[in-house]
RNA sequence: GGCACCAUGGCCGAGAGGUUAGGCUAAGGUCUGCAAAACCUUAUACAGUAGUUCGAAUCUACUUGGUGCCUCCA
């Protein structure tokens, strides 16, 4: 049997944040990659803009995995945090239940979109020794100082000494800026310092002893140290939403510059996703324009009106965009692509149907397609031009069904292997069948209704109950 | 205020300096007893101005309009 992948060169080109231009793809330690991507924190259920930031990820961890990289891909599970210990109303069976259920929910989710499991998934409370550790460092090396029991990373001194707090924002100046802004800790010495230990009161349950006091690390440590100890102090590549580039990333970056005593900014490549936007807004909290992924698939979410859509319809929607490009979600937009996305997940019911012979003969370049598909992901990760090539491919196998075009038997099997690896290993993509989507049904439900309201104005009631009998599992019929 | 991002037909949305996705809608066709479904064909376009180029939706500059981050955030 003739090998029939054409293998990819591994010349991939990576938006690097950090100095805002595509950059060759060079791995520290030849063939191995080490991946760090900041993982939900446990206080709410993940909204489908956080689906978003992980399934990217999770294609570009698969893809590397497919080039056959040893990647090791760290994603941590912030289980503690400033504000937790007061919406768990200071009980420990609360936060123990709440932080239990949430993860669940979470897994869940992303099992419903297939993503794999992380390498590892370390959590900030594994690792409050560690922290405490490194937060010593800092404050040995003076990089910090110690007020009302909780200490607090000196920015100020950062710039003078090592000096690009600001660099992923390509903002140095950010430092003077932020004088401006409200204080809201009497006790930092300027506004961008932040929390490396926070004591916490009596009252809060959820703490550990330190040196300091009783108290919780804070937020930013937690990241730096998790993924130095599982990836190194400088690795390839850091991960995760844009809105985490000030603070967190650069806070990071400036911990572990000083933990590390090196100007390396911790990762080699940062990878920013953008906002899942609704109503061209961002989703928040307090805006009550949270998109759940669960209320979508089981059609509760009121703005895509109740339809259930498919999680594998959902993923391809948020793959569709590329990673470097706001979302805005909308019914219309996911509506429209719904029919164009069961068509190319179609694709191998359609390939079975065709039978050629051997002898037949095509002039289908595959290898060209395969190249194509290559060239799109090692650009960038440009998955939207990965998805627009198989749509291209699925039109081929359109035209083969309808015998518009010839194809042979082994360029038949070469495309389906194409289809399996870039639908099925590196998008993820469960190949499900649709018979009728759930919006042609309600069309179809609706004509077969006036029909029978035809019949009634006829009196022909015995068949319009008839009707209303069979339907009665789909729609329940009042007349007036 | 600083930094970053976005602008594509009636609508929704991809796009790689030349070949101009795809879907919805519309018109015509194949198939069919009539339909439906499926498929084929066709239509309309790149916010504005200037520049680079033999050639720009794509690159550069400016203008206009919009969004995000700068407070916990993916």
């Amino acid at each position: 049997m003739k090998e029939i992948i054409y293998k990819a060169k591994k010349e991939i080109y990576i938006y690097n944040t950090l100095k805002r231009t595509k950059e060759l793809f060079i791995p520290i330690n030849k063939n191995k990659i080490g991946m760090y991507v900041c993982g939900p924190t446990l206080y709410k259920k993940i909204h489908l803009g956080n689906c978003r930031t992980f399934i990217f990820f999770d294609v570009l961890y698969r893809y590397f995995k497919h080039l056959n990289f040893n990647i090791k891909y760290i994603r941590n599970i912030t289980d503690i945090n400033y504000s937790f210990n007061n919406s768990f109303n200071n009980k420990y069976y609360s936060y123990f239940y709440k932080i239990k259920t949430y993860y669940s929910k979470f897994n869940k989710v992303l099992n419903i979109f297939n993503l794999l499991s992380p390498s590892l998934e370390p959590r900030t409370t594994s690792h409050i020794i560690e922290q405490i550790n490194n937060i010593k460092k800092i404050l040995k090396l003076k990089f910090a100082y110690k007020k009302n029991g909780s200490i607090y990373f000196n920015i100020e001194k950062y710039n003078k000494y090592i000096g690009n707090y600001g660099k992923i924002l390509n903002n140095i100046n950010i430092y003077n800026q932020f004088e401006k802004t409200n204080s809201f800790s009497k006790d930092k010495k300027n506004n961008l310092d932040f929390v490396l230990w926070k004591k916490l009161k009596n009252i809060n349950i959820i703490k550990w002893k330190s040196l300091w006091s009783t108290g919780i690390p804070g937020w930013h440590i937690g990241c730096t140290t998790i993924s130095n100890k599982y990836l190194g102090s400088y690795f390839d590549i850091h991960g995760g939403g844009v809105d985490l580039k000030l603070p967190h990333h650069e806070c990071e970056i400036a911990q572990s510059n000083v933990i590390n005593n090196k100007k390396k900014n911790l990762a080699k490549y940062w990878i920013h996703t953008n906002m899942l936007t609704i109503n061209n807004k961002k989703m928040s909290k307090s805006l009550n324009n949270l998109i759940l992924p669960y209320d979508i698939i089981k059609g509760k979410f009121k703005l895509t009106k109740n339809y259930k859509i498919n999680p594998f319809i959902l993923k391809l929607y948020l793959l569709q965009t590329h990673y470097r490009k706001p979302i805005n979600f909308s019914l219309k937009s996911i509506k429209n692509s719904i029919k164009n996305y069961i068509n190319l997940l179609n694709i191998f019911k359609k390939i079975k149907k065709i039978h050629p012979k051997k002898t037949s003969s095509s002039n289908i370049n595959i290898k060209y397609y395969f190249n194509l598909c290559y060239k799109s992901m090692n650009d960038d990760f440009n998955i939207p031009l990965l998805i627009y090539n198989l749509i291209k491919i699925n039109k081929i196998i359109d035209k083969c069904l309808n015998n518009v075009l010839k194809i042979s038997f082994y360029d038949l099997k070469k495309i389906k292997k194409l289809m399996k690896i870039f639908l099925i290993d590196i998008l993820g993509l469960k190949i499900f069948s649709i018979k009728l989507s759930k919006i042609k049904i309600k069309v179809l439900i609706n004509k077969i209704l006036k029909i029978r309201n035809e019949m009634r104005k006829k009196k022909l009631y015995l068949y319009s109950d008839k009707i209303r009998d069979i339907l009665k599992n789909y729609v329940s019929i009042k007349d007036k």
